[in-house]
DNA sequence: GCGTTCATGTACAAAATTGTACAGCCAATT
DNA sequence: AATTGGCTGTACAATTTTGTACATGAACGC
């Protein structure tokens, strides 16, 4: 009679990723599954919804024409699972965090008083730069520089954050005169991460010249700048904190990166993603000096305590 | 990570049957698998989804919570498989009509000459008068007397069918007298079907009172008074139609009903409906003399030839 | 041309799911 | 009180589904 609501789910996933394999991944089971099951459906429905390809499958005309339904099953079967999180254990279960690898090293060296506060929460922590959807519950909640344009996430600003100029203590100078710029080693970014905060403004303090090493990860930059490796221009959170780092002239005033929280609106009453959002809200409440690069040598300090 | 969309299917029809009894016999599979398959969903949301009563299964403030989105999900699979009919052959498969068993039984007298006229179809005839659900497919045809207010049934009006009263000959007369209804045998329907055309008019005449022979189906009224149980009153089409029986005055101009075509729009241009509505228009174009009471005896001058 | 990688397809064993039969409980009827 | 009918729950055999391993073909790089 009626269609195996599930074999839907796996003929839209197979429409979307265009090979059994890599939707048989996406989906968690092995490729001839995929193939078996899109063909039950196929048998089910009557009609050919593939063009089988050898190196990928095609939707058909009809495979299109049902694709529309079949994201509106989607659509409802995720915000069931959005719903499923407020009806488990309200107080206890886990939330994922997700932040670049930057924050989530701010984060991960506050671990012992977030668990402290957070005691029955299991907390996830994951970095990484892109955008999650938070829809999709790929992540409870996302610190990030940008926020998406999507009506159902809110936005909550935890901090702006300011960079400066680092180096470690044995090539730092005080102060880097204009002329300067281009005769001390400098660590940065790759091409292809020319949009993190500072990597534009150093460009064109070199006349477009680039960073004699380069990569594509804020703490591969500081590690390098805390082995002498040259000049780095870092977060003040970064920097400020590191003993084996010294600051070199003040913040950058035109470098700088506001710090936001999401989280689906869905999933924001939810006392355990309110909880985590709380505690992470009023850790960067606290820090606020070292966030905005009020707390110069804040890591030699630390080190006589 | 996903709830299995197909266990969703089976918690809606749970919530909705109430047993699993009747969810398995409506799913078509056995309790223990509806017991089963919800019980594996509720580990996989993380909630209790039913109270297990001893006679029933009640959905709980959880339950209720999914049942909006599980609707949603269930409304584009309807959706899908109202497509899907488009998708498969366009001049053969199955057509399922339905009607009341007294036009069902005209129908199938003329079986032969539809199937002739539509050789590549296959076509269901089911007798009942309850209104079916077209959006959910439970017929992809119905002549009814009522026409449902829903937004996606077309209705084409078929015919307009005339009543009278009619007896076995060797006691029927040619005129009923007003006071003579209550002194002849009736046939007729039960208490819970006096909203059948004729039954109404009928009391008016006996004064309250109801036949002495009572049925709940038009074609056992008929064979009562073939039998020469009584005199009935019964549509034209099939009292005129039939050698045994001998209509008695006129046709009643109080006592009559629209025959109507309801058909979901999203089927009606699928050529194979398309074949089975014209060809099923084309009859009662052609029985309309039967259908109003113009063919008195016909039954008679059938045997003749 | 050859080797590698990636794709779909196939067959069999392993794993999962389902149906059948039964048990126990409760309510209604005789 | 006994019986019947309906319900949920359980256990085991039967059936279905899935994963694993392999085959084949195509594309790409050396």
């Amino acid at each position: 009679m009626n269609a195996n609501w599930d074999d839907l789910r796996i003929f839209l996933t197979l429409a979307r990723e265009g090979t059994l394999t890599t939707a048989a991944k996406s989906l968690g089971v092995s490729h001839p599954t995929v193939a078996r099951r899109v063909a039950a459906l196929e048998q089910q429905i009557g009609a050919r919804l593939f063009e089988r390809l050898p190196d990928r499958f095609v939707p058909t005309s009809a495979g299109e024409a049902l694709l529309e339904d079949t994201e509106a099953m989607e659509n409802a079967a995720l915000s069931i699972h959005r719903r499923s999180a407020g009806l488990s254990d309200t107080v206890s279960g886990v939330v994922r965090l997700s932040a670049g690898e930057e924050i989530s090293a701010l984060l991960a060296s506050h671990l012992p008083e977030l668990r402290a506060r957070l005691t029955q929460i299991e907390f996830e922590l994951s970095a990484r730069h892109t955008l999650l959807n938070l829809s999709r519950r790929e992540a409870d909640l996302q610190i990030s520089e940008r926020t998406p344009d999507m009506a159902d996430i809110v936005a909550r600003k935890l901090a702006r954050t300011a960079y400066a100029i680092y180096a470690h203590p044995s090539i730092a100078v005080a102060r880097l005169s204009p002329s300067a710029f281009k005769s001390v080693p400098w660590v940065g970014f790759d091409d292809d991460h020319t949009r993190m905060p500072g990597q534009r403004w150093l460009q064109e303090r070199l006349d477009g010249g680039r960073p004699a090493i380069r990569s594509n990860n804020w703490l591969v930059v500081r590690e390098t700048a805390r082995a002498a490796g040259g000049y780095a221009i870092l977060p003040c959170y970064l920097g400020d904190a590191d003993p084996q780092l010294q600051r070199v002239g003040n913040p950058i005033a035109d470098v700088f990166a506001d710090q936001w929280l999401l989280v689906h609106r869905d999933l924001r009453a939810l006392p355990r993603v309110r909880a985590v959002m709380d505690a992470v809200i009023d850790l960067f409440q606290r820090e606020r000096p070292l966030m905005e690069g009020r707390m110069a040598g804040a890591g030699n300090r630390e080190r006589r305590s």
